[in-house]
DNA sequence: GCCTTTATGCAATATTATAACATTACATAT
DNA sequence: ATATGTAATGTTATAATATTGCATAAAGGC
């Protein structure tokens, strides 16, 4: 990826470490606003789906967890993860607007606006497997008329756009 | 459901039969056109997708199937019908824009617009389980200007609002 | 008819997700 | 300090969804 492009997609060239510290302290913000518990669990979640800076999947986040914690422990044993605890610390996330969901692939990836309820819109390169999250305002009132046109009331909405990203799209034409 | 009401939703007052027959019918015309087979098994499929009128998952068509074939069946026992005849039949219908697949209900349903490239927008009733297909070309426009601001070569698109359809919106409110 | 391609049958298994119940941690009231 | 309620996590089992790989059969071209 060239370095500096556009930045809807998160490229491999810019620094990590700071994008995730980043997000993990804006979690701890909101949660602590909304009075709801960013436990070490889930800030660990979090952290890990942000790490991955792709969408991930819960069994991966699971392998993730026990892997850390194999390493971590000092000898002695450490019980196994199972997948409801990672399943309830993504729910929880979710619910908090933490993470989104991304439906066509069955994973998770950090929110650019932690904490803000808006429609989860995305460009997933089926290429690279990397997801760019997008904003448009025009795509939101599009939706909000057509759904009003219908008499709709409108909860939740998912845009999952599939196709190549211009990294990707440029090597494939070179070739 | 009121009858004659905007039509968006499918409700349970319309002529089903004719309805799932003249999909059946432009489902045959689609694929003679293409030189691909829709063959018994296919047409099958597709008929108890559009049956349903919902969404339906791979395993309650497998189910459908089965119970079919059971009764059908003049005392013999017919062999079990397994998990792959269905996704393969499906797979066929999707390639061939027969049907959609609804990715946050990992359920199918017909589309309205048969063998039409065409992105699939849904207004999914989380109340009663229904879906109604839109055509919004104005959010198609939004998509594609996000995407090409951003580079990205669509190949696929999925919308998928979720929320309460007006028969479900009114009863709640009556409540 | 014979051959190739395409479709289906079939068994096993992978992947994703949840149910049900037990235990632990934390906060607050007594 | 002790009891009590609630939220969070642990644990076991299983449900729901989807795919792989290989064998068999059917369709269509020559």
């Amino acid at each position: 990826m060239a370095a500096g492009s556009e930045g809807y997609f998160a490229g491999t060239d810019h620094d990590h470490g700071s994008c995730v510290a980043s997000a993990l302290d804006s979690a701890a913000e909101v949660c602590q606003q909304r009075g709801v518990r960013l436990t070490p669990l889930r800030r660990e979640v979090l952290e890990l789906v942000w790490q991955s800076h792709q969408p991930i999947g819960a069994y991966a986040v699971l392998d993730a967890l026990q892997t850390k914690r194999r390493d971590t422990a000092t000898g002695a044993r450490q019980s196994a993860v199972a997948p409801p605890t990672v399943y309830r610390a993504l729910e929880f996330l979710l619910n908090q607007r933490l993470i989104h969901r991304i439906e066509s692939l069955n994973a998770y990836i950090g929110c650019i606006h932690p904490g803000a309820r808006h429609a989860a819109q995305f460009l997933i390169c089926t290429d690279c497997g990397s997801a760019a999250e997008l904003e448009s305002q025009a795509l939101l009132t599009a939706i909000d008329d057509a759904a009003a046109g219908a008499g709709f009331a409108v909860e939740r909405v998912a845009v999952e756009v599939s196709g190549h990203c211009p990294e990707c799209w440029e090597a494939a034409d070179a070739r």
